[in-house]
DNA sequence: CGCCGACGGTTATACGTACAACGTCGCACC
DNA sequence: GGTGCGACGTTGTACGTATAACCGTCGGCG
C-alpha cells in the first residue's frame, strides 16, 4: 500500500470574510466510540466509513474515490490507483451513504408501488416482479398498500419515504391520481384504461382475451346458461372483463348470461353462488367467477346445495392463485403473469426516468383448464 | 498514525452568494423541448420547493423555517412568525427533502424487513403489521425478500436502499446474521430462539402451545395414530413445534406419532399424505400438518385415496391462512396473529432505536376447530 | 525550444437540512 | 445608566457525495 505519502494539505487559508474564530480546526477524531445504546440524537451514524476515509487509506483525494467507485473514469484515473482505491474500499467495508448521494444527485433511486393490498397474492407477485427489475437498475421499491384508512399520516408524501423518483400504481388503488398531482412524478399505471390515462404509460393484462377464452371454453363444452359472479370492484379491468364475457356469450345463439354481484371473499362468493344456484328458474350450468377466491366460494356453495363440481355445475376462476390448485377439484382458471406485470411496469418506469417514452404494454394471459369444468349435465 | 491533524477548512467564498437573500438568482438552464435521453446528470429535482423557498416567502431565515417545522421551538420563535412560516410552507406545498434530512441527522428513518418470501400470506401480513407501527413513528420499511438467488446484486447493503437504521429479520431467512455482522445495526429477530439470539430482541409466536393445543384436540377426539407432515424448513420454530407435538402425543398412553417429511407446497403435501395414508400397516387417523398449505394437499390426498375428511381421517393445519376456509372441509388450524408479529417486532425495534432495551415477546396463538377434524372412524 | 494535448489527478463547491453559536432589541433591576 | 437577561431570530456550518473546474507533468511536434 502507498501508506503515508505526506499529502500536502492547504494548511491554512486566510479567511477572506474574517469570520470570527474561523479556525476551528475540527477535531478529526471521533473514532472508536464505545457505542453505547445511548445514541445521542444529533450524533452521526457511529462507525460509518465515508469516501474520505477510503481516500485517506488509499492516499488519494476523495474526488478520486468517487470517480473510481462511480466507474466514471474514461481515462481520468490510472488502473493502478483505481485498484488501490477499490482495495481500500473493500478493506474498510465502505458503503456509500445513499442520503448524501441522493442529495447530491437530486434523485433517490426509489420508486413507489401503490397497490390495493399486499396480502393479495396477486399484488405480492406484482411487487416481486417489480422489485427484481428495480434492483437491476439500482433502484429500491417502497410500497404504499393503500389500506382502509388512508389518513393523512399514511400519505406517502408525508411519510418518511416521501422522496421518490417515480410511481407505479394499480388502478384498483384509486388514490393514484391524487399522488401524481401532488408529486408531479413520472407515473405508470397498472390495469388501467390506456386512453383515459393520466399516466405516462400503462401496463395491462389482456383481461378481455382471458374472459373470451374462458367463455369459449364453457360454450364449447356445451354450456348455455352461464352466471357471472362479479367482483365488487369498480375498476376498468372488471368492466372490460364483463363486456368481453357478455359479448362472447351473446355471440352464441341460445346462450344466456346473468350477472350476480359478489364481493371479494370466499364467503361472499359462496353466498352469491348460492343465490344463483338456488334460483327458481333453470339454474345456470356454469359459473364464471371474477377471481379464484370467488370460485372457491362458489365450489363450496355447490357442495352445500348437493351439487357436484364439475358434473352438475362448472366453475371457472381468474388469476390462477395458489388457491386454484389447493381446492378440490382444481380450478379451471386464467393464469395471469403477475410478476410480469410488475416487471413490465418497472421497466416502463425506468424507461421514463431515462427520458424516453415507453410503450403501453398488454400482456397475454392463458386459460388453464382443470377439473372444475366439464360438459353440462344431460337433463 | 494520525494524518495531519488539522482539517483546514475553506474559509473563503469566492464571489458567489455575496448577498444574502439573493441566493440562487435563477438561471436554472432547464432547456425546454423534447427532453432527450440527455437528462442532465447533475440537475436537481425540477420544481422541488426547499425550506429556503419557504423562508423567502415567509420573510424569515431558513433556520427559522427548520425550527418551526421541526417543532423545536421552546420559546425560540413567536407564534406569529411560526404561523406565517407554516402558512408559507402550506401554500408552497413544501415537503422536506428526506435525503438532506437523513444526511444531516445521520439517520434514515428506514428499517429493513427480511422475510423469506413475500408471496407467503403470512409474511405479507407481518409486513402489514410492521409497516403500520413504523409509519406511526415516521419510519419507512423496505423489504428484503431473500429470494432463491441472493446474488451480490441483491445484497441489501449494496442495493439502493442500503442506508438503514435497523433490521427485523425472520429466522427463516438465514442471511440475517450476515446482515447484522455487516451492518452492525440494531436487530430484531422473528421466530428465532431467544437464547441463541445474536439479536437485541426477539418476537415469537407460542408455536409450542399451538402444537400442544392441536395435539390435545386430536387426542381428545380419540385419535391415537397421528402422522406429522413436517415442512422442509430448518428453522427453530419448526423444531419447537415438532418437539411439542411429540411430547403431547407421548403423554398419552397408546398414542403413537410418525413423522413424514414434506415440502412447502400443496403438491408436496399431497404426496407426503399419500405416502402416509397408503402405508401398509395401520394408517394414521389424523394428520398434523405444519401449515395450511400442506393440509390442503393432505385433504386432496385423502380424497384421491377414497377417504373422507374428517370421517375417515382428520387433518389439521397451521397458520389460518385464507386458504383454510377456502377448502372443503374448512381446516381446523392454529391461528397465528401475523400482523401482531410484525407490529411487535417493529415496536421492539423502535424501542431499541430510542436507546431502551425491549423485552422479548411471545405472542399467544389459538386453535380454531373447524370441519376437518372429527373423532376417528370406529373400526 | 516552446507550446499543446493527454493524462492523472486535485480543489472547491453545492445539494437541503438541522442545529450550535452568535447577535439584537427591549425591559427590568440594581 | 449600565448590566443582565429573556425572547426572537440570524449566520454559519457540516453531513457525504458527485462533478465542474483546475493544475502539474510529460512526451511529441512544429
Amino acid at each position: 500500500m502507498v501508506a503515508s505519502a505526506g499529502r500536502a494539505r492547504p494548511a491554512d487559508r486566510p479567511a477572506g470574510k474574517g469570520a470570527p474564530g474561523s479556525g476551528r480546526t475540527g477535531e478529526p477524531a471521533r473514532r472508536e466510540g464505545p457505542d453505547g445504546a445511548g445514541a445521542a440524537p444529533g450524533r452521526p451514524v457511529a462507525g460509518r466509513v465515508t469516501s474520505r476515509d477510503v481516500a485517506r487509506a488509499a492516499g488519494v483525494s476523495q474526488a478520486t474515490v468517487s470517480l473510481v467507485l462511480g466507474d466514471k473514469w474514461p481515462g481520468r484515473v490510472s488502473e493502478r490507483t483505481a485498484e488501490t482505491v477499490r482495495a481500500a474500499a473493500r478493506d474498510l467495508g465502505y458503503r456509500p451513504n445513499l442520503a448524501a448521494r441522493s442529495l447530491r444527485l437530486g434523485r433517490t433511486r426509489t420508486v413507489l408501488l401503490v397497490v390495493p393490498a399486499l396480502t393479495t397474492e396477486f399484488f405480492a407477485r406484482v411487487y416481486t416482479g417489480a422489485e427484481r427489475v428495480a434492483a437491476d437498475h439500482g433502484f429500491g421499491v417502497v410500497l404504499y398498500p393503500s389500506p382502509e384508512g388512508v389518513g393523512p399520516a399514511r400519505d406517502p408524501f408525508d411519510s418518511a419515504r416521501a422522496s421518490l423518483d417515480g410511481v407505479i400504481a394499480s388502478s384498483m388503488a384509486a388514490d393514484a391520481l391524487t399522488l401524481v398531482r401532488v408529486g408531479g412524478l413520472p407515473l405508470v399505471m397498472l390495469d388501467s384504461d390506456p386512453d383515459d390515462a393520466a399516466a405516462a404509460a400503462t401496463v395491462n393484462l389482456d383481461i378481455a382475451d382471458g374472459a373470451r377464452q374462458t367463455a369459449g371454453h364453457l360454450l364449447a363444452l356445451g354450456h348455455r346458461r352461464v352466471a357471472h359472479l362479479a367482483a365488487a370492484v369498480d375498476s376498468w379491468t372488471f368492466h372490460v372483463r364483463a363486456r368481453a364475457l357478455a359479448e362472447a356469450v351473446a355471440g352464441v345463439p341460445g346462450a344466456a348470461l346473468c350477472t350476480e354481484p359478489a364481493g371479494l371473499s370466499v364467503e361472499e362468493g359462496r353466498r352469491a353462488a348460492e343465490r344463483v344456484l338456488a334460483r327458481p328458474g333453470r339454474r345456470p350450468t356454469a359459473l364464471f367467477c371474477d377471481d379464484d377466491i370467488l370460485a372457491a366460494g362458489a365450489c363450496k356453495a355447490a357442495r352445500r346445495l348437493g351439487l357436484r363440481v364439475p358434473d352438475d355445475v362448472s366453475v371457472t376462476g381468474f388469476d390462477d392463485l395458489a388457491l386454484a390448485t389447493a381446492v378440490e377439484p382444481e380450478l379451471t382458471t386464467v393464469r395471469l403473469p403477475a410478476e410480469a406485470v410488475g416487471a413490465a411496469g418497472m421497466r416502463a418506469l425506468m424507461t421514463l426516468l431515462e427520458g424516453s417514452t415507453p410503450q403501453d404494454t398488454v400482456l397475454p394471459v392463458e386459460l388453464v383448464p382443470r377439473g372444475s369444468t366439464a360438459p353440462p349435465p344431460r337433463n
